[in-house]
DNA sequence: TCATATTCTGACCGTTTGGTCAAGATGTTT
DNA sequence: AAACATCTTGACCAAACGGTCAGAATATGA
């Protein structure tokens, strides 16, 4: 019932200690940056000498590239659940809440990814201008559609992507500023599903989401500039 | 009709060359992040010798402190519109747009506070818990009084200025992310007053805010739980 | 058991970095 | 012009860093 074959002997060691390394790494780079992160620290926290982790990972730089690797494919794995949906309500609701979730269990990788982006994607530069790109244009395409059938209002759908990436992953990135305001008390699991619930009740009344209006003409006239 | 009295000789030379290293160490802080950026590069960016940087500032961190400071000063400045507001139409609406000029002419100010907090605060802790906090349960009161008098929906504030934070920042954040999505073109003045009017228009009509209605009653029951 | 492949690790190395310093250059005051 | 304060700068240093390497330890297969 394990998700994978128990491994023996030295196929296991590698697959253990690597994992202990990403896990490692992807902590140390989230709190101090790749240039604030040294490999003797990643090291300790993995529990080995450092000479070893140059054994598994040649380069800080192959070490920093495969933790950003992680986190996209498991950004993209969340994203899947756009897919399935017949209308906003649902599709951006779901994309919320596992972004939300995502935020809450995995911050590391959102505060990775977001300086790698904030420092100008130097390592993942093509992810952005391949993948990401499609992903967006698709769901952008699908946001259109449920325009065109009058489920939400028009809004040009980059902005309101961007606005759900910034809302949820600020959860993450931010958290440590979250905290503080909070009397210094993390989140307990009611603030986590109020701050939830509360971004995806703005996000789809703001859009006018409704579960489905094929034969209504939107309520105001479109002001926003749709995407040209 | 200048801002400040011109001033001549040791007193300017100290004024000019201030100014010029606390705006190179900010684009660079932005860029490289504070372990990655070195004081040679800022010392480039400057047009002085490295040397040089350490008569003006003694330390990398104390450098970095300035930096961070002066971002927190634009950014309480910046927060002012909020106040003088009747209601949330024109107080977040306000605020929104003066939050979404701070991305688009100060990033790399935005990009620093996010790496300096997505990094634990360890410079500017403090203000996070005195004057962040004391701004922000300010105009938590000033919410729910809006929320009271029938001008926008029940809402917990917290959650509603972590949005906005997160929003407008991320235009300058994830600004390079935006970029590429754009077809690797910045965005030009339509595109960004686009982007604000979509931000305020979503959070505005999210939150049901109205000009005035004083005798209204909410729309909706709260769903939303409200700040303990 | 022995030979082979893989994993582990302390010691080491060249480079880069933040920071220092002494001496010179420049402006200011009397 | 002389005495003083401030500013400038090339040269230098100790520490920290990423990365290397030879050889020990451990597992695998015949």
């Amino acid at each position: 019932m394990g998700k994978s074959v128990k491994l023996s002997g030295k196929a296991a060691i590698r697959e253990v200690n690597e994992r202990n390394i990403l896990r490692a790494a992807e902590l140390v780079f989230a709190e101090a940056g790749f240039g604030g992160a040294t490999m003797q620290l990643i090291a300790d926290m993995a529990g080995l000498p450092k000479a070893n982790l140059h054994y598994y990972f040649p380069t800080k730089e192959a070490l920093y590239r495969r933790v950003v690797d992680n986190i996209f494919q498991i950004w993209l794995e969340a994203a899947a659940v756009f897919d399935d949906a017949d209308g906003p309500v649902e599709g951006i609701g779901a994309y919320i809440d596992a972004k939300m979730d995502l935020s809450r269990s995995h911050p590391a990788g959102s505060k990775v990814w977001a300086a790698e982006v904030m420092h100008g994607a130097p390592v993942i530069q093509d992810y952005l201008e391949t993948t990401l790109r499609e992903w967006t244009e698709g769901r952008a395409k699908v946001i259109r559609r449920w325009i065109a059938d009058g489920k939400m209002k028009p809004v040009d759908p980059n902005y309101l992507m961007y606005m759900v990436w910034a809302t949820t992953q600020h959860y993450a990135d931010f958290g440590h500023q979250i905290v503080t305001l909070n009397g210094g008390e993390p989140f307990d699991d009611e603030q986590w599903e109020a701050a939830k619930t509360t971004v995806k009740s703005i996000i789809l009344a703001g859009i006018g989401a409704t579960t489905a209006n094929p034969n209504a003409k939107p309520a105001m006239e479109p002001k926003i500039t749709p995407l040209r």
